[in-house]
DNA sequence: AAAAGTCTGTCACCGAGGTGACAATCTGCT
DNA sequence: AGCAGATTGTCACCTCGGTGACAGACTTTT
């Protein structure tokens, strides 16, 4: 497979090499926004890198609502948990644009891991690394008010996202305060009126589906704030 | 070493022949009930298996209220993230009980497994597990009410402590109240009403310190319930 | 420019669960 | 037996955040 973007700085995360020897063994597939990648509760079946466009993991209450447990874009890879442990599917993964994935097949991928066990702590790394972000986010769950979840993760996005307009740093991403809400499994409601606190803080700027920064110091205090 | 112990049951997670090894490489430590293993942002310094007592690992919230993260008696394994990423300690470890560890350093767990790469597999499975547990754990935060999560807890504790008694299966460990509130993250009066609610429906016997369920099945359902 | 769809602000209402307080009860120790 | 300490039951009160509803504002499409 010779896509030429995949030995570019998409794929930061992993060695240039080791990127050029999944890629050998990985088929393209594209994904329509919306369509389902896979639900919760399926058989692993592969592990995924995102090319182009994006990829939303989900999960839903029995009563219906749902949260956004993860957003993966170009660079990220996804699905390790069920690659290394055979297990079934965690969350629900959906496409929310037209999207381009690198797949690399379950058994493909152990092949070769097989064969080069060197790389076994690279994936190490990576599993500790979703695992310090799932305990961190329960904590933050248990020990934060929304205000302060909010803007921790407004932080995030800024670092994921954020340019510099005049005036502070803008949020580049379309991003309506209701999907905020279900990646804080919080109300829209709620989402609506602390962003509304820190517009009339001075914090940032709120206008249709994109968020400005202006005070950056004053979201990180808030962001500590356990009230 | 030659610590009878560690041949037996208790170490099932690993193969036999892996733990004999470890053990080569390990050392005993003793903690005093009460005493401090590591505490979060401590730099890694090895990898723990408990003999016997009790580890808890905790988190402190700015304001000082405090959770039980996980519990590790005989037989667990803890400490893998840092081991594995070398980053800080995520939580406090304090010994609950008098307890006796197996410790193996950093170092030597590394040279050890750089040894035996076939081992791999086996503990980014134990990672996974890990990572499996701290997103369910997220995930009913968001989406449960303290009713259900009390009674996911108090099965899980049944499968951990269980022994039939007559009338029902008895947790056969000390267990106040707010040690199950900070399990939970709850408040001990929101766990005292939620246990004397389950009391009354029949489901369960709640005594000094001590836990009798008598309705299994009742429980699933309410751990299961939205509201 | 109008229509359709999306997004936001805000309100009234309600319930879950935290806090502080205090009495009652149990257990282990002397 | 009796005391100290640990544990529990139960209040009143309050805050956070969810729900449903709806109007208004913005954007995109036609």
């Amino acid at each position: 497979m010779t896509h030429q973007l995949i030995h570019n700085e998409w794929f930061a995360e992993l060695p240039d090499e080791v990127v050029s020897q999944l890629a050998e063994r990985a088929s393209v597939r594209q994904l329509q926004s919306g369509e389902w990648l896979y639900a919760r509760g399926d058989a692993p079946e592969g592990f995924y890198g995102v090319l182009t466009g994006r990829v939303e993991l989900r999960a839903v209450s029995p009563a219906g609502r749902e949260i956004i447990a993860a957003v993966h874009e170009a660079g990220n890879w996804f699905g390790e948990v069920t690659l290394f442990d055979g297990k079934h599917r965690v969350h629900d993964a959906v496409a929310e644009t037209a999207t381009e994935l690198m797949v690399i097949a379950h058994d493909d991928f152990h092949r070769w891991l097989a064969e080069h066990p060197q790389l076994y702590p690279h994936f190490m790394r990576m599993l500790c690394h979703k695992l310090r972000i799932a305990l961190a986010y329960a904590e933050d769950l248990v020990f934060l008010p929304l205000s302060a979840r909010l803007a921790k993760r407004l932080l995030a996005l800024l670092q994921a996202y954020g340019e510099p307009v005049d005036g502070g740093t803008r949020i580049q991403r379309h991003l309506p305060q209701d999907v905020l809400a279900r990646m804080l499994g919080a109300s829209r409601q709620a989402v609506s009126r602390e962003l509304k606190a820190f517009e009339a803080q001075g914090y940032l700027l709120v206008a249709y589906g994109r968020i400005t920064v202006v005070d950056v110091q004053a979201l990180q205090a808030a962001a500590a704030a356990e009230n």
